[in-house]
DNA sequence: TTTTGAGTTGTTCGA
DNA sequence: GTCGAACAACTCAAA
């Protein structure tokens, strides 16, 4: 009888989970395993929000498993001493984990393979969730993509994808002596502020899957357009099962390919955030740096210089909360705060006020997106705040400034998404809200705040700001 | 090896 | 109201 062990992280399903489905080929006995390991979190332990999807994504594996006689072992403490000691307990000659991407996950993992092999233990890391494993992907001279049209080329030219494995069956789960309940790891918050967020999601591979199941539906024939429309469910909102590994983008291909060829189309047109999600883009320095020459002197200090501001404020409170007195990125950030979510082109719309606007830098934004977000992935958080704030390693043009009236003027027409998130505004017509800076006794009159900053101004300001910087 | 042209989730201005 | 040009920095892939 050959046992073996296997380390949950980011991939917290038995479906399609190449680890898993190893493990249980290769071995009689699996004995499943989360270790909670805060010290080995550094720098960008994950946020309130993340926490909370955490806990419960974590006890619906417990059930999915529990549903094949199984438990899910839980501890806390030092990664490498508790399998030790698990292995020890259970006679797993052999550990599997599936890979992970961020440059400090990468080092952690390398050491405890180092590690548990010194003692004699046989350790398979596998592809973890991503389709493509960054590595695996370059340009012909052997770079990262830099521009995305070039790398979704590439990459759509090696389809047909990898089909998804099924879900994994041990011949015997295994348990072992003194797990943990997942609630003793205190991952929920101490306020209960997360009603919200529970009205809204399932986490899970089960609610990964059901949703998946919706938007393959009814949203994907419109997809397109429909994403664009914050108002509207017409993306997938699958990124935070995709964060913690509850589905792969290669079940999300694969379901979406067959309910083309149904639907006698030839193909489907998946989307290339999708894709971007996996893409991965990860080096050792992108997460507190930047790429490019003339920008990285900006993001040394703020993503654009504070001309004439002496003391740059810490990130918005107003913004936080969502009062700055501009309807569309007021709503964005009510949404975030309440949901644990933002729609994306409302994201591009709230950290392109924060960055250029206001003048903050993208590091403000990006620790508040990382505490407040369920979705909060080390990778997209940071790129897409480089990307907005003109830093990023994308060819942006510099002068990308959002106008937030023009933006739910064009994405959210009838301002079915401004009045959801600012009721107190529900009563104006749209027209009056796409036109707030025409009309601010309108909406002072419904006790909402003035815009804390004049948007012509503060654009012109930015760009100005970013003209005078030197070129490298 | 060097050059050229497309691409880049936007806005504004003027015809 | 619609449309094209301007803003002007940089990467990738084809020539």
């Amino acid at each position: 009888m050959s046992t073996a062990l296997v380390l949950f992280r980011r991939d917290l399903r038995l479906a399609d989970n190449p680890a898993l489905h190893a493990a249980c080929s290769a071995h009689d006995r699996i004995l499943p395993v989360y270790v909670h390991d805060p010290a080995a979190d550094g720098d960008w332990a994950p946020g309130a929000a993340s926490r909370w999807w955490l806990h419960h994504s974590l006890r619906a594996l417990d059930q999915t498993l529990s549903c094949q006689d199984g438990r899910l072992h839980i501890a806390t403490g030092d990664t490498l001493t508790c399998i030790r000691q698990l292995c020890a307990a259970s006679g797993a000659r052999a550990v599997y984990w599936s890979r992970r991407y961020e440059p400090a996950a990468i080092a952690h993992d390398s050491a405890l393979k180092a590690a548990l092999r010194a003692d004699g233990i046989e350790v398979h890391s596998h592809s973890g969730n991503l389709w493509r494993e960054p590595w695996t992907l370059a340009t012909d001279g052997g770079q990262p993509y830099r521009v995305f049209t070039p790398f979704w080329r590439r990459l759509r030219a090696q389809l047909p994808a990898p089909t998804p494995l099924p879900i994994a069956r041990a011949r015997q789960w295994l348990q072992a002596d003194g797990g943990l309940p997942v609630a003793a790891l205190g991952l929920l918050p101490a306020i209960r502020w997360d009603a919200g967020m529970a009205a809204q999601w399932t986490p899970g591979e089960a609610g990964a899957r059901e949703l998946l199941e919706i938007f393959a539906d009814d949203a994907v024939n419109d997809y397109a357009k429909s994403r664009d429309l914050p108002a509207r469910h017409g993306t997938s909102r699958l990124s935070p099962h995709l964060h913690f590994g509850e589905i792969t983008p290669v079940q999300i291909h694969a379901l979406l390919q067959q309910r083309a060829q149904q639907a006698g189309g030839a193909s489907v047109r998946t989307s290339s955030p999708i894709c971007a999600n996996s893409a991965g883009a990860n080096s050792p320095t992108t997460c507190s740096t930047t790429s490019r020459t003339r920008r990285r002197r900006t993001s040394t200090r703020a993503s654009m210089p504070s001309l004439g501001r002496r003391t740059p404020p810490p990130c918005s409170s107003r913004w936080q909360r969502g009062r700055t007195g501009i309807p569309l990125v007021d709503a964005g950030m009510r949404e975030l705060w309440h949901t644990g979510w933002m729609h994306n082109r409302v994201r591009m719309v709230v950290a392109s006020f924060l960055t250029k606007n206001l003048r903050q830098h993208w590091h403000h934004g990006a620790r508040w997106f990382w505490d407040t977000l369920v979705d909060a992935d080390l990778a997209n958080n940071t790129l897409g705040w480089q990307w907005v704030a003109g830093c990023g390693a994308d060819a942006a043009p510099y002068f990308r400034v959002f106008n937030p009236y023009l933006q739910s003027a064009k994405f959210d027409p009838d301002a079915a998404y401004l009045k959801r998130w600012l009721p107190e505004l529900a009563a104006l017509p749209a027209r009056t809200l796409h036109e707030a800076w025409k009309n601010p006794s309108a909406l002072a009159a419904c006790g909402y705040p003035a815009p804390m900053v004049d948007l012509a101004a503060s654009r012109q300001a930015a760009l100005a700001a970013w003209e005078s910087l030197p070129s490298a």
